[in-house]
DNA sequence: GTCCAGGTCGCGC
DNA sequence: GCGCGACATGGA
């Protein structure tokens, strides 16, 4: 057994930054590998650096909310170099949207009041993975599925192709595309039971690796939403939710993901229980402008209190 | 046993 | 462009 070091790196957001709020705002907060310490308010993520290292990283906010802080304490064995060191802070500042403004939002908040003002504190970050192809896998992964579905085919995908950390077959990081492009179909299928998505995910790893898909230039880039959207609609298993969820993921909150969590909500909030069809039921979120899915994700937060 | 899930695909019209 | 059945899997 390695002997474990232990490197702290701490960021700085720019104030308001809720910690909590972002690192528990949604299911990914406990979808392996992360995992949420309630009571140590803390998110643990086994992490895997681009170079292959496998690293255990235990993320806290600071009390304060006035000089907000991310410290990320970084479990290793082997040394980690200014630039790995580098790679997790930019890795967590993604997580963590922490260079995202939402300034405009908080004045559509604050214009509405009520409820809504309690977001300006810096909340309405959700959390996002460190790659644009883990967010996909996980995206295309809660389709036609409950909840619990979705937690145990993430966790099989892991545990077959995520590298361990430090030789724990039970702490693996999320698998890098090579791993699953590197089996045949066949043996993905077998391996791993995900159904009739199966042959989506193990497509888009390939695609991924080939480089006929360049995923996380696609998500960094600057295209219109309505441009990014059909490109994100162009990947096998990914229709109008899956879509909309990605494009929030990439922090553009324009496109409602409509579904059946959505077609509940709103048709019982604010139309007597009955489906109004969908044009009228996203009216709900028109004057919300750029900021439609925040609205309605946290339209529902405050109403189950 | 039967139904169906935080949908999507591929077809036929 | 729209409607419709099929789709793997396992929990409810």
């Amino acid at each position: 057994m390695p002997e474990i070091q232990t490197t702290r790196i701490t960021i700085y957001p720019a104030a308001p930054f809720n910690f909590e709020s972002t690192a528990y705002s949604h299911g990914w907060s406990v979808l392996a590998p992360n995992a949420w310490d309630k009571e140590r308010q803390a998110l643990r993520r086994v992490h895997r650096l681009e170079q292959g290292h496998v690293v255990l990283l235990d993320i806290q906010g600071s009390a304060s909310s006035e000089a907000p802080e991310i410290h990320v304490a970084v479990h290793h064995a082997e040394a980690l170099s200014p630039i790995l060191q580098s790679q997790i802070r930019n890795d967590v500042v993604q997580m963590f949207r922490v260079e995202e403004d939402l300034s405009e939002f908080y004045a559509l908040c604050n214009q509405r009041g009520g409820q809504w003002e309690r977001l300006t504190a810096g909340l309405g970050r959700l959390l996002r993975s460190s790659s644009f192809f883990e967010d996909v896998v996980k995206t295309i992964l809660t389709t036609n599925i409950q909840w619990g579905g979705t937690k145990r085919m993430v966790e099989a995908l892991i545990t077959a192709f995520g590298e361990p950390y430090l030789g724990d077959e039970n702490l693996r990081a999320f698998p890098a595309p090579e791993a699953i492009a590197a089996v045949s179909a066949e043996s993905f299928a077998e391996a791993v039971r995900l159904g009739y998505r199966g042959p989506y995910i193990h497509h888009l790893a390939r695609q991924v690796v080939s480089g006929d898909l360049q995923l996380e230039a696609l998500s960094a880039s600057d295209l219109p939403t309505s441009e990014l959207k059909k490109e994100l609609l162009a990947i096998k298993g990914v229709g109008p939710y899956a879509a909309a969820t990605l494009l929030m993921l990439l922090g553009r909150y324009d496109e409602l993901a409509v579904d059946t969590e959505f077609r509940k909500f709103v048709s019982e909030k604010y139309f007597q229980g009955e489906w109004p069809g969908q044009q009228k039921a996203m009216s709900v979120y028109e004057d919300w402008e750029r900021w439609k899915y925040l609205a309605f994700w946290f339209d529902i937060y405050e109403s189950d209190g």
